[in-house]
DNA sequence: TTAATATATGAGCATATATTCATATAGATA
DNA sequence: TATCTATATGAATATATGCTCATATATTAA
């Protein structure tokens, strides 16, 4: 097994042209992890199913618990998140907090998956 | 606390209407773990990078290694993934694998999404 | 056939994540 | 002020996930 120890790494390189072109066109360290990121919060059934529904109207935390079948803790809990991303908003209205979605990038991105998948 | 036990849930509801036109506009179960599981798969860095090298050329398991700096083991416990997701084929010339993406949605998504984040 | 190489796979481990429960907080109401 | 209500939050738990290590498989070469 040939190894050799350069700059690259320390496994076989059977094509180093490719790797190194490969290492040149990779995505910044930063776009990566707000790539993932992003697609985490898009990756678990919980949120889809909250985007989704927002995208069509504000609702609050307990509306969503009802929807969802969940807890009105385990609903606060994925808005916190979605809130965190700064993917949803919300307005007070005496004690009840109305959620929408902060603007249609997500809902477009789901939209487009959406099509994507039926094809 | 008002509860009620009727066929929406067993928790609060403030606003019936806004729920149940929720739930009748709400995405049908297999769409929703259609959607989180190809965003899953879109959720990690691994995958991205995979992704993102292989929408320019196509690359065998230990060109993947030596790019990402990770086992070749690790890399083709990723690739099985993405291989079940059809994301990813491969064609082999002798011993070696090269995997290519199957189709270019993938990629689109991926940029779609690079372009909303950067704005 | 035997040995070597490239990749695949299963088990195990460490970490991340989603939910629940108990409790805290903030605004409304008496 | 005191209390109630809607939501938030921390801790705990169960499950999922990514990687490593050891081993298996498939193709080539001797």
């Amino acid at each position: 097994m040939p190894r050799q120890s350069n700059d690259l790494c320390d496994c076989r390189l059977i094509h180093r042209q490719v790797v190194e072109e490969a290492m040149a066109s990779a995505l910044p360290r930063d776009e990566v992890e707000t790539l993932a990121q992003t697609f985490k919060a898009l990756a678990d059934e919980t949120r889809l199913k909250i985007l989704w529904a927002l995208e069509k109207q504000e609702m609050c935390v307990c509306d969503l618990a009802a929807m969802l079948g969940l807890t009105e803790s385990a609903v606060s809990h994925q808005l916190r998140l979605l809130r965190n991303l700064q993917l949803v908003s919300n307005r007070r209205n005496g004690v009840i907090l109305y959620y929408r979605l902060t603007d249609n990038h997500v809902s477009q991105l789901i939209n487009i998956t959406l099509e994507h998948l039926r094809d």
